[in-house]
DNA sequence: TACTTGAATCTAAGCGCTTAGATTTGTTCA
DNA sequence: TGAACAAATCTAAGCGCTTAGATTCAAGTA
């Protein structure tokens, strides 16, 4: 049984030689202590210690056909609202001079992930993360390959890959729309109660009655659907009138645009609002519009949705509905978990509660 | 070359028997198009799409040596000077009516750690994240079985494992203790330059004189030691008086410190300064000063260092000294991805610079 | 003494993939 | 017509590990 001690890492053969018996004591040695006698166990010990022997995972998991890890798919939405790429200075002139911008750090992405570490790790398992431009469907699949189970964002995937995927692990589905064919663990929060309660806390409380939805084409995710779903279901069960179509917020922008902003208001009626799909987008509009001198609430109401962190620290603070985004990624971690590594049977879903969290722009 | 083809999960056996081609063309039709007829490989390519195959990352690795991944291995630092279990909670009872504590996330390790998933994603490179509570000898050795390199955060560890990794697999240690055997990659913060310009802003800009460094022992990282040494040159070097130790943060906390820090100041003269080894200890005694009427800056000033978000929601806001975090994970993905798999030569590091951040807590 | 028994250890197959080298097939040219 | 060569495909070994089943051996039993 002759193998090429070369170079390379230590295996369980050079183990064995040198410790003078086969691979599968040394195996035992490892993982099954009783079927072995203690000194000799002792001394496979010694000798993978002292010729550094670090056990192959890849080797492990082709033999288990698990990798006791999970995975978590994401997109780079570097093209963002603010449409600035990331480019990575790797070297060292990084800007230390502004304060990190928190409308890149820490997003909603990064805060379910957070939960979903959290989870991983007390259950022991290995997170994998991959996060990519564009879709590629080999990309995906060997990401698939890599993990017992796994979690995708929301971010452009052609459907038929994810089904693929699906097929032979299970997945779970971070507020993306329904699929057709294969199962599929749904994971989303519960909009439609979001939005009826922003709307009516800024027609209750504040008395507004000119309101609109604002939302860009690449925000067009699940949410964005029901958002707006919502949004108007709510102005027509309050007999205010409904915006057929969302705002693209690029019409928001413009000197004539601004001076309306500002000029519209007349004394003692209330100003115009501006719902936006999500808490990115309202701190987006909000710095042009500081910028520009429009002036918020005063001259309009700005609301957000999704609660991060970055809402807490723009001037005035944003009024939003918070997700329990934490909560959510270590549910689909869980989940994922207790799958086994085996696809899920049927499709399946959890829908989290939200919470109106009123902050300066909506006048509060 | 009968193989069982159970109800797993299909293998290139499965594709090249419907295929009917051999394993070789299969594998040719994903990785050397060129070698396979294009007729061929189109129908190979449609079998495995429509048998559903995902090729095992397992089989891949074991082949290549290689798995295209790299590691970034932390410690739950759960038992924090908070004193805070991060018991999960799975279900839904999420605490929605709070604002999430910026105090937990994001901290120091998550800012890195997002540089480094950014350099891994434009690297092609999967990210494997592990966190364990203690150290683990076998853990550890199993996470590095799983990656071409891994990056460690400060922790408890032994030595002696890190060494045992470090010589089949390149390292990279963030702020560690430079280590003896093997060698490392070491990246870390100029704690020196910039301990010294937040002393020099203290004591020249508003003209302090009596400064304690605060740290607890749970902080004792290489950060601690090198940033004290600093604080005491600084202030020898102006020749005010120098503490011989550090102040634990628990001898402030208690009835008799708090009326003690009130009543202290005395007209025209400058309160008392509390430089803390980190932004997280200031914080938290930003936190029990301001629940017991201690005032910041009036009564005493406080100061962090690091530079996290919470110090930009806290108040008064934190004055830091901002490390370049991003960047620090980035170079270190960065320069394990260069080493393609083959551990160091010989140590080396890399020195990022840092910048003083005054903000309100130190009365500016 | 011959025989059973169980503990300790070993042999060897196989996990799913890649790839060097062998084989087959088709084409070109003397 | 057959040799020479290239293109397409195949055979089979091997990556490092685990584990079922075989083997060895010492102790216990009749």
């Amino acid at each position: 049984m002759e193998r090429k001690s070369a170079g390379g890492r230590p295996t369980v053969y050079d183990i064995a030689e040198a410790a003078n018996v086969s691979t599968a004591t040394v195996s035992f040695s490892f993982h099954h202590p009783d079927r072995v006698r203690p000194e000799t166990r002792e001394r496979v010990l010694n000798v993978a210690r002292s010729i550094g022997y670090l056990p192959s995972a890849s080797a492990r998991s082709l033999v288990h056909g698990r990798t006791n890890a999970l995975g978590l798919y994401s997109f780079d939405l570097i093209l963002d609202a603010k449409g600035e790429t990331a480019e990575g200075g790797t070297t060292k002139d990084a800007v230390l001079s502004e304060e990190p911008d928190v409308l890149l750090y820490p997003l909603y992405v990064d805060e379910v992930q957070r939960g979903f570490e959290l989870e991983c790790s007390s259950n022991g398992q290995a997170l994998v993360l991959d996060s990519v431009a564009s879709q590629d469907a080999g990309r995906m699949a060997d990401f698939a390959g890599r993990v017992d189970g796994l979690a995708v964002f929301p971010g452009r995937t052609e459907d038929e890959i994810l089904e693929r995927v699906a097929r032979r692990v299970p997945v779970v589905l971070l507020s993306r729309p329904m699929q057709s064919g294969m199962p599929f663990y749904y994971i989303q929060v519960d909009n439609d109660s979001g939005m009826r309660s922003l709307i009516s806390h800024l027609v209750d409380v504040h008395g507004l009655t000119d309101i609109q939805f604002v939302g860009s084409l690449v925000d067009e995710t699940t949410d964005f659907q029901f958002r707006f779903e919502s949004f108007q279901a709510s102005l027509r069960a309050r007999g205010l009138s409904v915006p057929a179509k969302p705002l693209n917020q690029t019409v928001l922008f413009g000197e004539e645009s601004f001076a309306n902003l500002k000029r519209t208001r007349r004394p003692g009626q209330p100003p115009q609002a501006l719902v936006c799909v999500n808490d990115q987008l309202a701190l987006y509009i909000l710095d042009e519009f500081t910028k520009h001198g429009v002036r918020v609430p005063e001259d309009v109401i700005l609301t957000g949705f999704d609660g991060i962190l970055a809402g807490r620290l723009s001037k005035p603070t944003l009024t939003t509905v918070r997700q329990p985004m934490e909560a959510m990624g270590r549910h689909a971690a869980s989940v994922l978990y207790g799958s086994a590594g085996k696809p899920w049977d049927e499709s399946d879903s959890a829908t989290f509660p939200v919470q109106l969290v009123p902050r300066q722009s909506c006048g509060c």
